[in-house]
DNA sequence: AAAATCACG
DNA sequence: ACGTACGTGATTTTT
């Protein structure tokens, strides 16, 4: 870039207006913790610092006007009249705007009687005298300072959000308005200005004062002949009007004579007050900026403070010896994720005062390790590769930060701002990510680690003290530490999947999809992706002009149920659905599962344990929890998976947990009772909702009507909710609802009693207290306040459900162990878990499952499970 | 990187 | 008037 002066001037009271609403919609997320609204603060920084970065200027100002009177209201009372007071929202927010700028290294500057718009006029006028010449960038959100445009000078006027402005140039403001900058006032002073409240001339708005100027020139010259006009209304209202239009003139013009006492010179770029910043950033709840401030320069992290020194001993050796203590912390690093294919590219141990690096994995097969750690579960797989039995842990930091707060991630450099346990980079930092992943050199990577292992044992007493008085110490110990035990056999255990049998399926695949293909051409009449929603789009909304339903963001929709509705016009439509559903068994679960096919011939999943917001567990690489089961087509895929030699799959799952949940947690009597009496339970719903005295009675189309009450009542009903997915109007759906409460009065309590308790604790928690936070729950925006509400009804239900399989897991691990049985878990699937039986075995095993299922809490209702067994998963359904 | 779609409980 | 059912992950196309 040339090496000139490049000044930047803001107007700070119009640009943070649209930041305030830029984010408006986000008013309720955005607050410090002290309670103050961000918003605007926020959308103020970011739009700042990318007008930084992109305009790199050498001196900057902020203007902001000073108070309700300035020379124009003396000039004409009414000026700014009949505005409505600014939000209180905002108010509130601009002396912070103003603290962050200075914390910036940015001047800001106000002058009684005196807007911003004079200001920054005055201002450039002085950076465009010849001796100084600056090239001057002008952000407003105002067209007024348009007026200031000239060869040096653009000016930016802010569109939308925060990232999107339009530039005007000398060149630009012609092409787009035929106007030089000075006509730009005087176009002002014939239309007015309807938000700064002066009139301008009667009856001429934009379009009349664009054309006068066309053919005048100037207001002055208009004037000079506007007997000259013939007659008309606008002749006769000009010349009533004169006055205000050159009263709106000089309203209209700023003043680049202001008294300013501020030169150019006090504009320059300072650098930033780093410490403050952090200060400044810790106290509006700006973590991300914080955590960029950390990483853009070493210096400034010492400058913060927080990047202390640190030091480690570097163990190469094999035959070195080491003392434990309970307080010492274990961790393993991989560069990838997946941690059963990974490879282990260094370790750490030790406490605050003492660290230990190595990368010597022959280590770990001799060392005593540690029993607090950071995701155990990895850490014993990985060790296990090795034939490494790693001890049971203690601790384990992820885990115990998941149950503390789901709201955010548990990396640990979270864990570390979180309990303000010193600093530690991030990994994507140190190793990169996506094709840039590599591994660093030595000294970096130790460097580290030894910082994750100080972070993690400064953290830990403070991670300790907040399960306490959150009553989930017992959850952490009793629960998901030893389920990530029981995970990781599972995990290692891994699931027979015969390749042959995938391809079997992929090769009849592909016959289906090349003739559904041919078809699909045929009847469309040419050739097209069919996979491209799209194209798919303009082949039957627009050439064969079928009836477009939804619309997504960008386009048509051709999801299922608009097709659906669409198949009965065209045979077409018919053969994308099948087509849809062939190429989704191939893509995903054919071509998708066999490069997952260990050497071993087996598929081992990673059970994710700290991710979902309710306490479920999910599973990647791949995803074996939503293997096809409703369909026939795709359900084919579980013929692929088999048991080991001399085994049977046995799959094991709860009946109608969630609403057996809901029955013991709302104890809604009726609900409990249906239950107590082994009832089916969506017919028992239908009798009591329809009116219906026998179950008998109770039609195929009742019951289905009834089942999706119950599941809408598990998800936090809505009319509108249960109306779209039973086809029925929303007032039928009310009318549903309101029986149903009428009938089912606990459930409706329960509902009342965990918004209510929502709102007064800023989280809900299930029956063994996990916890999730519900912080939109006192949201203005009523969609926002509504999913929260739902939110709040569903996460004890559906968690609590998941706790309940967690213990059950637990407990049959640990019969099976004790007992010495040769049956292992292998996968879990939210209400249901699959296990691989010895055929010897399977009599007691089954009874053993299913007791320990049925027993592993106690509820007002009874727990039920069904248990089916297999050659394949296929048969065992 | 986001959006659309669809697989599961 | 607003415009949604709760919780996930993988694949493909589009930007």
């Amino acid at each position: 870039m040339e090496n000139k002066n490049r000044l930047l001037l803001i107007d700070g009271s119009s640009i943070a207006f649209r930041a305030f609403f830029a984010l408006y919609s986000q008013l309720d997320r955005f607050r410090a913790p002290n309670g103050l609204h961000t918003n605007a603060i926020f959308a103020f920084h970011t739009m700042l610092s990318s007008l930084m970065e992109r305009i790199q200027p050498t001196h900057v100002l902020i203007a902001f006007d000073a108070g309700k009177t300035t020379f124009r209201t003396e000039m004409f009372a009414d000026y700014k009249g009949g505005r409505s007071k600014t939000p209180d929202e905002f108010r509130e927010q601009l002396p912070f705007i103003k603290e962050m700028i200075e914390k910036l290294g940015i001047r800001h500057y106000e002058l009684a009687n005196y807007e911003a718009d004079d200001i920054i006029g005055t201002l450039d006028k002085m950076a465009e005298a010849p001796d100084v010449n600056f090239d001057v960038t002008i952000v407003t959100g105002d067209k007024d300072m348009i007026q200031l445009v000239d060869g040096n000078t653009r000016v930016e006027i802010s569109k939308k959000g925060v990232a999107e402005f339009e530039e005007y140039t000398t060149a630009y403001l012609m092409e787009k308005m035929g106007l030089t900058p000075q006509q730009f006032i005087d176009l002002k002073a014939l239309m007015g200005d309807s938000s700064d409240n002066y009139p301008g001339v009667t009856k001429v708005g934009e379009k009349t004062a664009l054309k006068l100027l066309q053919e005048w020139g100037s207001l002055e010259n208009l004037y000079a002949n506007v007997e000259t006009l013939k007659a008309s209304k606008m002749k006769e209202n000009l010349i009533a009007d004169k006055d205000m239009a050159f009263l709106s003139q000089r309203l209209a013009t700023i003043n680049t004579q202001a008294p300013i006492e501020i030169s150019l010179e006090d504009t320059v770029l300072q650098p930033k007050k780093i410490a403050e910043l952090g200060v400044f950033y810790d106290e509006m709840g700006f973590a991300q900026f914080k955590s960029k401030l950390l990483t853009d320069g070493a210096v400034s992290d010492d400058a913060i403070g927080i990047k202390e020194e640190i030091s480690y001993e570097l163990v190469s050796d094999d035959s070195v010896s080491m003392e434990i203590s309970p307080d010492d912390f274990f961790y393993l690093e991989t560069l990838g994720e997946n941690y059963h294919r990974e490879e282990i590219i260094g370790f750490a141990w030790g406490n605050v005062d003492k660290i230990y690096v190595s990368k010597n994995v022959d280590l770990l097969k001799q060392l005593n390790l540690p029993e607090n750690t950071y995701d155990f579960k990895k850490n014993r797989v990985l060790l296990n590769r090795l034939g490494v039995q790693l001890s049971v842990s203690k601790f384990d930091a992820m885990l115990a930060k998941y149950l503390i707060s789901t709201t955010e991630d548990n990396k640990i450099t979270t864990i570390a701002r979180l309990f303000d346990a010193g600093y530690v980079a991030s990994d994507e930092e140190i190793y990169g990510k996506g094709t840039k992943l590599a591994l660093p050199a030595d000294e970096v990577m130790f460097e580290h680690l030894a910082r994750k292992i100080r972070v993690l044992a400064q953290a830990k007493p403070k991670m300790i003290q907040e399960l306490v008085d959150n009553e989930q110490l017992q959850l952490l110990n009793e629960m998901e530490l030893p389920l990530a035990e029981v995970l990781a056999k599972m995990e290692i255990a891994g699931i027979f999947v015969n390749q042959q049998t995938l391809e079997q399926i992929g090769a009849e695949n592909e016959e289906k999809l090349a003739l559904l293909t041919r078809e699909i051409y045929d009847l469309a009449g040419e050739e097209f992706n069919i996979n491209s929603p799209k194209q798919l789009g303009v082949i039957l909304f627009e050439k064969l002009q079928l009836p477009a339903g939804k619309k997504t963001k960008t386009g048509y929709s051709t999801a299922v149920d608009v097709l659906e509705e669409l198949a009965t016009m065209s045979p077409v439509v018919a053969k994308i659905l099948e087509y849809r559903q062939i190429n989704k068994v191939q893509s995903t679960y054919v071509k998708g599962l066999i490069p997952q096919i260990a050497s071993d011939g087996k598929i081992h999943t990673r059970y994710i344990q700290d991710l979902t917001q309710t306490g479920r567990l999910s599973s990647v690489d791949p995803n074996l929890q939503n293997i096809p089961v409703r369909l026939e087509e795709g359900r084919k895929i579980r013929k692929a998976f088999v048991p080991s030699k001399n085994a049977i799959l046995l799959s094991s799952d709860y009946s109608q947990i969630e609403l057996r949940v809901l029955a013991h947690i709302s104890g809604d009597e009726h609900l409990i009772d249906a239950f107590n009496h082994g009832a089916d339970i969506h017919t028992s719903t239908a009798m009591r909702v329809f009116g219906i005295d026998k179950p008998e009675a109770v039609t195929p189309n009742d019951r289905r009507n009834a089942k999706a009450v119950n599941f809408g009542v598990v998800y936090g009903i809505s009319d509108f909710g249960l109306a779209r997915n039973l086809g029925i109007t929303r007032k039928d759906a009310k009318n549903y609802i309101e029986t149903y409460f009428e009938r089912y009065p606990g459930i409706k309590a329960y509902m009342e009693n965990i918004v209510r308790e929502a709102r007064d604790k800023g989280f809900v928690e299930t029956m063994s207290h996990r916890r999730r936070k519900i912080p939109d729950i006192n949201a203005r925006n009523f969609n926002v306040r509504g999913f929260a509400e739902r939110t709040a009804i569903n996460s004890p239900i559906q968690g609590s459900a998941a706790d309940i399989l967690k213990i059950a897991m637990i407990n049959l691990d640990r019969a099976l162990t004790e007992k010495g049985y040769k049956t292992q878990l292998l996968l879990q699937v939210h209400d249901e878990i699959i296990l691989d039986v010895p055929k010897e075995e399977l009599d007691v095993i089954q009874k053993l499952v299913k007791e320990t299922m049925e027993e592993a809490m106690t509820l007002a209702v009874p727990l039920k499970v069904d248990e089916n067994t297999g050659q394949t998963w296929y048969e065992a359904k």
